[in-house]
DNA sequence: AAGGTGATTGTTCAG
DNA sequence: CTGAACAATCACCTT
C-alpha cells in the first residue's frame, strides 16, 4: 500500500485548492510560554517529528559540527521535501496511529467537559 | 545561573 | 472555511 492512512478521505475536502488566504506568514514565533495546564489533551507529534528523530541521529553522524535541533530542523526541512511520497508514508503511518490515540484522548476530554467538569473558558479562578 | 528563544513541518481545535 | 497555536528538541542569547 502506498497510501497513508491519513484521513484521506476526509482531508479530500480540505485538500481542494484552498490557496486564497491559507496560512499567512507569521513572522511572530510560536512558543507557549505558560499556562499549558489545560485539559485538552497534548497534539501528537507530526510525522515530521517521527522523521526528525531517526533523521536527527543520521544527521548527527554525518554532520558532527551540528548541534542544535534548529540547524538539524532546517535540514530536516529541505530533506523532508526531498524524500518521496513512499518514504514519508513510513511516518505518516506512525503519526496516524498516534492520532488514533490522541482521538480517542480528545473523544474522553470532550465527554469529560460535557460532564461539566471541566471549564477551558477563561477560568482564572486561583 | 537560569530560562526563554528560535527553527522545522504537520496536525488539530476553535470560531 | 480560515486562522492561529502548538507538538519535540537543544544550543544560544538575554537578563
Amino acid at each position: 500500500m502506498t497510501r497513508p492512512n491519513t484521513r484521506q478521505s476526509s482531508r479530500e475536502n480540505q485538500t481542494k485548492k484552498l490557496s486564497t488566504t491559507t496560512t499567512l506568514k507569521p513572522k511572530k514565533k510560536q512558543k507557549q510560554k505558560k499556562r499549558d495546564g489545560a485539559d485538552k489533551p497534548k497534539k501528537p507529534p507530526t510525522a515530521f517529528f517521527y522523521f526528525l528523530e531517526d533523521f536527527r541521529k543520521t544527521f548527527q553522524e554525518q554532520n558532527p559540527d551540528i548541534k542544535s535541533m534548529r540547524d538539524i530542523g532546517k535540514a530536516c526541512g529541505e530533506k523532508w521535501k526531498t524524500m518521496t511520497y513512499e518514504e514519508k508514508v513510513s511516518y505518516y503511518d506512525i503519526a496516524t496511529e498516534k492520532r488514533a490515540e490522541f482521538e480517542k484522548a480528545m473523544a474522553a476530554y470532550v465527554k469529560r467537559k460535557e460532564s461539566g467538569e471541566v471549564s477551558e473558558e477563561s477560568e482564572d479562578y486561583d
